[in-house]
DNA sequence: ATATAAGTAGCAACTCAGTCTCAATAGAGC
DNA sequence: GCTCTATTGAGACTGAGTTGCTACTTATAT
């Protein structure tokens, strides 16, 4: 059952809540209870999630003392990109957003049909990328790559549903 | 001063609006006069643009006859990109729209400063994009590959702006 | 050509993600 | 603790894109 491609964890030397402060203090900012919060919220686990989810889950069902607003989410959120602990990309129009700090650069399969994303590391595309922006002198500082398609349990459904009406 | 990268058209049977007219059919819909003046407007030359551009375009500023309004303008963009006519990619959670059908596959450069989209194309990146998707079983359609950074043109400028600073 | 039926255009109202304003609050440093 | 300033949260707002509805086209059949 285990995934042969997990990616692994990288090693850092400061955890996402001391670098978040380092990033904070360095712009005079503060470190305050939502911040606190969110990031904790965040990195307690890796996945792929939007504004969206953390403001149900922070905001709507959430009472009391571990509560963060709307404008807050979204401006943590902004934040946390900014300081180079997450990645955002845009899929369907919507932000979605997973963890960089701490994690290899990787891009993914993204099912249509299940919205999973499957994450793939490749080195060749490095490669590619800058054979190709050097060819163009054109200085590459990151890029998206998402493959869209069916994933392999979507095509196993497909095919039984196939089948099933092929008996009628 | 021509581009040595230029992609060329692909050379097709149909002409859009034929494609087009053929697509509607197809589905029961009717050529009308909207669907004629945006189909024509948008192929008359190569370029990317926005929903925005075409509203400015062809429903502000455009007076009587050739007038279509934004709902039309936004009904059509999403009719011409599942008839398989444009290409459509979300760019700094906005749609950019280009064309497809006659026009050969390729990726994109984009310089987060003057917001130009340099075209490529690159067998290798198909090739490498096929053998990820096998080695995961999963079916790939398509992929959207966008290559972040700094054009030629805005790293000169950039060059020119700090040695004018160093002066001071 | 005329009638008829069905799809479509345009308007305005709406949705939804994300941002902004601003008064009240809470960090940081002394 | 006191002061200064950044930040929070509520709600208003924005901008892209969509939708409900009615009047109008378009396709097709007399
Ligand atoms: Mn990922
Ligand atoms: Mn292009
Ligand atoms: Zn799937
Ligand atoms: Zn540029």
């Amino acid at each position: 059952m285990s995934d042969p491609f997990a990616l692994e964890a990288v090693d850092v030397a400061l955890s996402p809540m001391e670098r978040f402060e380092e990033y904070l203090k360095s712009k005079g900012k503060r470190i305050t209870q939502p911040r606190r919060i969110l990031i904790e919220h965040v990195f307690s686990h890796h996945e792929h999630f939007d504004a969206d989810g953390l403001i149900d889950e922070l905001s709507h069902h959430s009472k009391g003392a571990d509560r963060v607003s709307r404008p807050t989410v979204y401006r943590t959120l902004n934040e946390l990109v900014e300081s180079g602990l997450l990645r955002k990309m845009e899929i369907g129009g919507r932000a979605v957003y997973e963890h960089d700090y701490g994690y290899p650069d990787h891009d993914h399969l993204y099912c249509t049909q299940c919205q999973n994303l499957i994450e793939f590391q490749s080195a060749e595309l490095r490669e590619l990328r800058d054979k190709v922006a050097s060819m163009h002198n054109f200085r590459a500082t990151s890029h998206r790559f998402i493959v869209n398609g069916v994933c392999e349990q979507c095509q196993k459904k497909t095919r039984r549903k196939k089948r099933r009406v092929d008996l009628i």
